[in-house]
DNA sequence: ATAACGTTTGTTATAATATAACATATTTGA
DNA sequence: TCAAATATGTTATATTATAACAAACGTTAT
């Protein structure tokens, strides 16, 4: 049965918020961008990224402690997820590319250990970057 | 020419400490471990930190705000790191396997983005805590 | 040797990121 | 309808990381 996730008031303006911006966000940021919405503290904010990163809607981008929203419908629930990163501009990409998706899902060591989740960064020059 | 790079003092006091864990350690517990030595402020152990990153004697694991000691000589300069994290009991070790490198390394996407580094977490459950 | 340069150190202060703890309210579902 | 789960509000605090400045050290080229 598939659950349908109803987001709750702050999920949503959280979630409205990273949406919009086409570049990751950082907690802060968006508390000082919620504060005129009513949402006063970090850990509202931290509350609705955490329940947001569960259900797939958004991802962490660790390396930089920053949030995007998923642009990859096909992401699994925030399970497998691959960036790119310029280190210039630091434009953040998310990557979806089936090939890689599936060598990283089915990639496994001599440990015996078994993987649920991945993330992927890469860090390089875009293609605007390397032109200047 | 290969160059022979000699660490300083403290650079010396951080490696030795991550070395010898046997798991990543967080910036303020080395800084803990090495107060008795003399060094007293969070800035000497980040500064150490970052020039033994840049020399890939130590790797950060980004999702954990940790540093663990570089076990794989073969370790492009922290170039390319793969760890594998259990998510029970948050052991972490760096994966080395060539296959996985290679296809990494080779990685391009369709937007001509040029890839200098990566770093890739799995994470899940290790032997040990599958079994309890 | 010594000046010039880059690197390292020491130090104080502060910025940025994230969670603990507790009280209350709202939603969900048997 | 009432118990459980989820979400909110709030204050305080913990954790992670950098800014800014001054001094010492190491290397190299005159
Ligand atoms: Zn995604
Ligand atoms: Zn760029
Ligand atoms: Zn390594
Ligand atoms: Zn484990």
């Amino acid at each position: 049965m598939v659950q349908i996730q109803t987001l709750s008031k702050n999920q949503k303006i959280i979630l409205d918020i990273i949406e919009k911006a086409n570049e990751p966000l950082k907690a802060y940021s968006i508390l000082f961008n919620v504060q005129k919405k009513g949402i006063k503290a970090p850990l509202q904010v931290y509350r609705a990224l955490e329940k947001l990163i569960k259900l797939g809607k958004i991802h962490k981008v660790e390396s930089r402690n920053a949030f995007v929203a998923c642009k990859n419908s096909n992401c699994e629930i925030s399970k497998a997820t691959v960036f790119s990163i310029c280190e210039t501009c630091e434009k953040v990409t998310e990557i979806s590319n089936q090939k890689l998706s599936k060598y990283l899902k089915n990639f496994h060591d001599k440990t015996g250990m078994t993987y649920k989740k991945y993330n992927l960064e890469f860090y390089g020059l875009c293609t605007t970057c390397k032109r200047s």
